[in-house]
DNA sequence: CTGTTAGCGCTTTCAC
DNA sequence: GTGAAAGCGCTAACAG
């Protein structure tokens, strides 16, 4: 540990001249409740003081069956969509007096299930958890270990749990519109290929917009190799311009970003060329030559909607399950404006 | 806890018919060190497994009085500079088999100390502090209790403490000094008002740089109001420019892109108008039609070796003081073009 | 080779 | 009003 000559209730107590208890319900205000004398009360105050007591948070938590630490899994805590949840979080829980420990999966499920893991060896009351491909078995584990948890930006339909996440058909389909309703008909929708709720969900918000408006016969959807964004992202564009593309919807602002590196190499002209919206935001998005349209997710709402649902969980001992979609916001810029 | 069902040590003896210090033994893979029996031990490891049993950390960290965690501190984990440190930190020490608590202290002295109680009171093995200004105390508190901790990005001179930064001194000399040889003179510094060792660092090569080249009568430093940046940065830009300043140069990736947009907002012309050399990164810069030069520093070996001088400290109980620099790498591009 | 036991620091019941 | 004592789950002397 940090010290090993930390102070702790015995010597509180000793010094005072009283017993541990006396300490302990005093430190913790139950001095009423255990109508503790009021002189007594004061010195041992005092004295903790003077001591510089700390209690053990360990000890605590060991004895009270409560950590007051939560768990939170995302894909890579240094993209900045993940990383402004994450503060969000972290705000959150602090004022309810817990902490956060967070950890990385790399959308990998072998390494998400690890992190579960050392969480819970770290005995966390919950876990916020984004949910990566294949990892089904280990949610399961949650659920069958009772473990408080919630589920955010992914959830799986075939599992009864708790879940926060964008309305992503909407969003996929607003995105969509957007373009359609400024004249691209060629639409190119840009994800990647994992079978996850947010993909999916944007890319069948996509397939609506373009069936409601009959253009299904342009439907054109492709996938980024995740293992290899940067250039899947330029090979993308550029087979999809080479096919007739009028305009691209990137799902993820990752996907976006490397893309218009690509497109801003080539000189490829926005929107005039090429329409563009994509999801989320990136200072990217501003400083392209044409700011780039997007759908805004209400990250702080989501993130303390997240926390209030594994709290609500981990005091109700999981007697409800709640699944809450936000809705994003289309954000219109230049990267849309109408084809001539 | 998570779960009130789980299985403990004595549960496993229970089943398996041992001690619960056999079992400790063989699931801490010290059979050999205790000549445990081969087939008990393998009985024992069996029965684990069946019973899906999993160490309480908390039991084990209070025991062992080392919580194989580490506290960090940070000024905002969702600020892209610090989520990467945050990324690189967590992957090497979890390496180590530790866990990383983020904490995010606002740049507010109080607001870290709280931090710091709260990161102590979970029993940390150690702390990497980016110290705030006017935190001396909590630093010295650090040091007082033999607390194991470095200091990243800042620190503090006059305090005989481990820490890992940037050279910066010599950053801001190249920053500078690109700029002069581009054949700007009158070169403006725009950092905060902030009495810390990056800030200060940074400022003292800025000047250096121009007392080397004979331009000390166009020294000009100007500080952004942390309060409000956005604004602050606008104003500073335009009254430098008022000025006859002829180059800026940003102290830091977030007064950077907040000049960068009042300056694509006015149409200023980089670098004919105005030269521009940033700190850090950010895609803002990649994407600015004039791509802003920059200094790089390593992140990665950073956040690596700011880990290593924190185990250091630990398993050496502080015995040793390491003061580490690494140096920035200026990065040229458009925005510090050779002045017309 | 294996079991007993004494705590780590804390809370809380129960007795006085 | 206060203290003794048990015990959260684990490790590691120390006995045998």
């Amino acid at each position: 540990m940090a010290k090993k000559n930390s102070v702790s209730l015995k010597d509180v107590a000793a010094a005072a001249g009283v017993s541990t208890s006396l300490v302990s319900f005093v430190l913790n205000g139950k001095q009423q409740q255990y109508r503790v004398n009021k002189d007594v009360a004061e010195k041992v105050k005092r004295i903790a003081k003077e001591l510089n007591y700390k209690p053990n948070g360990l000890a605590k938590s060991l004895r009270n069956g409560s950590s007051k630490t939560i768990g939170v899994i995302v894909s890579d805590i240094s993209n900045q969509f993940f990383a402004d949840l994450a503060r969000y979080i972290e705000s959150a829980t602090e004022e309810k007096g817990y902490m956060t420990l967070f950890a990385s999966s790399d959308e990998n499920a072998e390494k998400m299930a690890k992190q579960v893991e050392r969480l819970l060896s770290k005995e966390v009351d919950g876990i916020i958890l984004v949910p990566c491909e294949g990892s089904e078995d280990t949610v399961q584990y949650l659920i069958n270990t009772n473990v408080p948890f919630v589920l955010l930006d992914r959830y799986f339909p075939e599992l009864k749990t708790s879940y926060l996440c964008l309305n992503n058909t909407s969003a996929g389909h607003d995105a969509t519109k957007a373009l359609i309703d400024a004249g691209y008909k060629r639409i190119t929708f840009v994800g990647y290929d994992l079978n996850l709720s947010h993909m999916i969900g944007r890319a069948a918000g996509y397939k609506e917009a373009m069936a409601d408006n009959n253009l299904s016969q342009y439907e054109d959807i492709r996938c980024v190799d995740a293992k290899n964004v940067k250039d899947s992202c330029a090979m993308i564009v550029r087979e999809a311009l080479e096919s007739g593309s009028e305009a691209l919807v990137f799902a993820t602002n990752t996907i976006a970003v490397n893309c218009l590196y690509y497109i801003k190499d080539q000189g490829i002209k926005i929107p005039h060329q090429l329409g563009l919206v994509g999801f989320d935001s990136d200072s990217a998005f501003d400083f392209f030559y044409a700011p780039i349209s997007c759908i805004r997710q209400p990250l702080e709402v989501m993130a303390n909607k997240a926390v209030d649902i594994l709290f609500d969980n981990i005091n109700s001992n999981n007697a409800i399950v709640q699944q809450v979609e936000t809705q994003g916001q289309f954000v219109s810029r230049a990267s849309s404006a109408p084809k001539k």
